[in-house]
DNA sequence: TGTCTTTAGATTTTT
DNA sequence: TCTAAAGACA
């Protein structure tokens, strides 16, 4: 590298930053305030440690999510340059951990590719072929069993006994110590009875849960002396990022790996614990100097994120929190402007609050929208959001919510690939023997199922002896034949076959375009999506086993980690934004019951981790924080009033200012009446009438700025606009808003200064407008 | 058995 | 508001 002598390895660091990344082996703990430098500190140490001559494969580096994996990796990339090949590490390759490179990925990630090796070692019957079971799966597997042992669904929720289940995993309890521990109750009762027998069918169906993956992993390392040597070997340096967010699985493996060499850094921020519903425990990092007397301590306490009026804020809010560490976050960056506190009518009133401050920021500042944010509580309040968004032009990409690898026609044609890979799959096999529709229902599948059981065989591996079950007609046989082949025929290409021929294959056998095209818009979307697919698996095909690679990326896969750095608002929860930073920030929904969340009301723990929440989102914000609350909400179709949120009040008053938009009923309705006027032109607007549709019509996860086909529009509304016919000053009207003048002109998008109502961001081609002759 | 219609029920956060 | 399960009917 260019300026390696300039040590760029230990440069642009603060004493202790510095500190941290000097320290070569032993326990390390890093507390690390919000945007003190965490990341840097965790990417320079690993550069020092390799420009120190220990070899890049010695080192382990687990992030929290893949995002932040590929970060880690660039960033190290970035620092050592030439000393670091850019092969680098694959997230999701099946190929074994490369001795040049640090292996970077999630708890998870790391495990499913230690199974992948050494899961026979346990001898439960599980092979390397193993798959994923996501949360849907799960689900489907609990209710067949509790159907199966008759227990009453509405008396007991499935999503209660999957949660306890998972709980307990995370615990490292197995069915028969759970069986053991728990406290006596019907509830318990009834887990005790369905723990063992979901464990059983996973097994039977050589599938693994998220828990599994990490509580398989450290039964093979207490069960193999040989095998945990092995990885300890490997891993010579562990570092841990979100350590606050670990759980006692997680803990419990790092220990194992760690605790013979002692040469663990763990970093992180306990007041920035948000996982605790997913058995996060933040007590591991409160309890690191115990666990290791000989651990040092690093403290980064200087911030250089955020301006100090959002950091005075969220260091009062916090300090509302009893438990964790004191700290005292500080800056040097300059006072900025205060944080906004605005109170709104409703939730349209909110959306249309924040579309409009866009627009000015813009107008003012020129700001990317892509330095915007907009953070929730809750996927559900993304709606009133986007379709404000969406009726001011303003370009958006929402993370979360239905994700791509969640819609049926992908998990569709996942299930398919599934059971190719793995015929034990019973659940992928329901999932698809009736799409598209051969006429085999609940009759047949239950024929099937008895059989199956009765032989101890999959679903799949039945149909082999079809002929021998008298209760099918020749018609049903010939389908379900019919059906064998297909898949028969796929797995033969499995091994010689790139995944996008296979697919191509498959969708071609069972006419699956065909089957989505329903002739409406979304049925040409749900087209779009499968094809977007051929996409995403071709990455894969460089892999070792490109289907099992495919299969597991998908499974680990979040929508974050499909984040696009293009010119639009992000919008996502408070959660998924951990880690992140940005210039502007919005919080809307800071109202009882919201934020904080109803179910967090009851116990002082919980309404901690609120406030933690709180902190965090806060904390994301670099230059300008705007925090909203409704005084009443649709929500989950009922409209309520709603009290502001508790939080309000414990922000440092002297750095936030309060304002209103002012409307009450009358001029809510009167703008009601003005949207609806525009909604029609959103609705008539391309593909879309709904903002989810036109995440499914752009073909991804992204719910992206809808481009609309011109000649629809013209068609629709009869307007033939020439685009250039425009200039900057001229003056406007538009059918449904009024007069205006445009301040900026960007291709076909206006903007438009209306009176009294603000600016708006207007596509020519599409608005009914028409210049004014002065 | 599929499809259309109705109804009930659930909505925190996610690897 | 939206989804999934249950019911009615061809």
């Amino acid at each position: 590298m260019e300026n390696s002598d300039k040590k760029p390895i230990l440069a642009n660091l603060n004493a202790k930053q510095l500190k941290a990344v000097k320290v070569l082996s032993g326990p390390l703990l890093v507390l690390a305030g919000a945007g003190s430098g965490k990341t840097r500190v965790l990417t320079h140490r690993i550069a020092n440690l390799m420009a120190n001559n220990i070899p890049g494969g010695d080192i382990l580096a687990v992030t929290f999510t893949n995002k932040a994996a590929k970060e880690m990796e660039s960033r190290i990339h970035k620092i050592l340059g030439q000393d670091f090949p850019h092969s680098a590490v694959s997230h999701f390759s099946l190929q074994g951990f490369s001795p040049k490179n640090p292996t970077v990925g999630t708890f998870h990630a790391i495990c499913v590719r230690i199974l992948r090796t050494d899961i026979e070692s346990l001898e439960t019957g599980l092979t390397k072929n193993f798959v994923i079971f996501d949360t849907d799966d799960t689900q489907k597997l609990i209710k067949l069993l509790m159907k199966e042992q008759g227990i009453d669904e509405k008396e007991f929720k499935f999503r209660a006994i999957l949660s306890h289940i998972s709980t307990a995993k995370n615990q490292l309890l197995t069915p028969q110590v759970y069986g053991k521990e728990a406290e006596p109750n019907r509830f318990t009762q009834v887990v005790k009875t369905l723990f063992p027998l979901y464990q059983k069918h996973l097994i039977s169906h050589n599938a693994l849960d998220f828990d599994d993956l990490l509580q398989k992993t450290v039964q093979i390392f207490e069960k193999s002396p040989e095998i945990l040597e092995k990885y300890r070997k490997r891993w010579n340096h562990v570092l841990i990022d979100e350590y606050q967010d670990t759980n006692f699985a997680q803990y419990r493996l790092i220990r194992l790996l760690s605790d013979k060499h002692q040469n663990l850094c763990v970093v992180g921020d306990d007041h920035q614990s948000i996982y605790s519903f997913r058995g996060a425990d933040f007590r591991n990092i409160l309890d690191f100097e115990k666990d290791f007397p000989n651990a040092k301590t690093v403290k980064l306490e200087q911030n250089y994120r955020s301006t100090a009026n959002i950091l005075a804020n969220a260091n009062t809010l916090i300090g509302y929190n009893e438990s964790g560490r004191k700290k005292n976050l500080w800056t040097h960056n300059e006072e900025g402007q205060k944080l906004i506190i605005t109170e709104v009518f409703d939730e349209k009133d909110e959306g249309r609050f924040i579309a409009d401050k866009i627009n000015e920021i813009q107008y003012e500042t020129n700001e990317n929208l892509k330095n915007i944010a907009i953070l929730y509580r809750m996927n559900a309040q993304s709606r009133a959001l986007e379709e404000s968004l969406m009726r001011n032009r303003i370009p958006y990409q929402i993370i979360g919510g239905v994700r791509f690898f969640d819609r049926k026609e992908i998990k569709d044609i996942l299930a398919y690939l599934r059971l190719i890979f793995n015929p034990q799959d019973d659940i992928g096999f329901l999932r698809i023997i009736n799409v598209p529709t051969r006429k085999i229902g609940a009759a047949t599948i239950e024929i099937l199922r008895k059989y199956a059981k009765h032989y101890t065989m999959s679903l799949f591996e039945i149909l082999q002896t079809i002929d021998e079950i008298p209760e099918l007609n020749e018609t049903k046989k010939t389908v379900l034949k019919n059906f064998q082949k297909i898949i028969l025929d796929l797995q033969k290409l499995v091994q010689t076959e790139p995944i996008s021929i296979l697919l191509d294959r498959l969708i071609d056998r069972i006419e699956f375009y065909k089957f989505l095209d329903d002739g409406s818009n979304e049925g040409e979307a749900r087209i779009q999506n499968v094809k977007e697919l051929f996409s995403v698996a071709g990455r894969y095909d460089s892999a070792e086993n490109p289907i099992a690679a495919f299969l597991e990326g998908v499974a680990l896969v979040s929508d974050l980690d499909r984040m696009e750095n293009t010119d639009s608002v992000t919008l996502m929860t408070i959660h998924a934004a951990k880690g992140l930073e940005f210039p502007i920030v919005f919080l809307p929904g800071w109202e009882e019951n919201i934020f904080p969340s109803s179910n967090a009301q009851h116990s002082l723990e919980s309404l901690e981790e609120e406030r933690r929440l709180g902190y965090v989102a806060i904390t994301r914000a670099e230059k300008r924080c705007l925090i909203s609350h409704a005084r009443q909400r649709m929500l989950f179709g009922k409209r309520d009033y709603s009290a502001p949120s508790k939080f309000l009040s414990e922000l440092d008053k002297e750095c936030c200012e309060k304002s209103t938009t002012n409307h009450d009923m009358a001029s809510a309705f009167s703008r009601g009446k003005t949207f609806s006027a525009k909604k029609y032109l959103a609705t008539g607007s391309g593909a879309v009438s709904t903002p989810k549709k036109t995440s499914a019509a752009s073909g991804s996860a992204f719910a992206t700025f809808p481009k609309t086909p011109k000649t629809k529009k013209e068609a629709l509304f009869g307007i033939v606009q020439n685009e250039t016919e425009f200039a900057i000053g001229e003056k406007i009207i538009h059918r449904e808003i009024g007069n205006g003048t445009i301040i900026q002109i960007s291709g076909d998008i206006l903007t438009v200064a209306f009176p009294g109502l603000g600016v708006k961001k207007i596509v020519a081609s599409v608005e009914p407008i028409e210049k004014v002759e002065e």
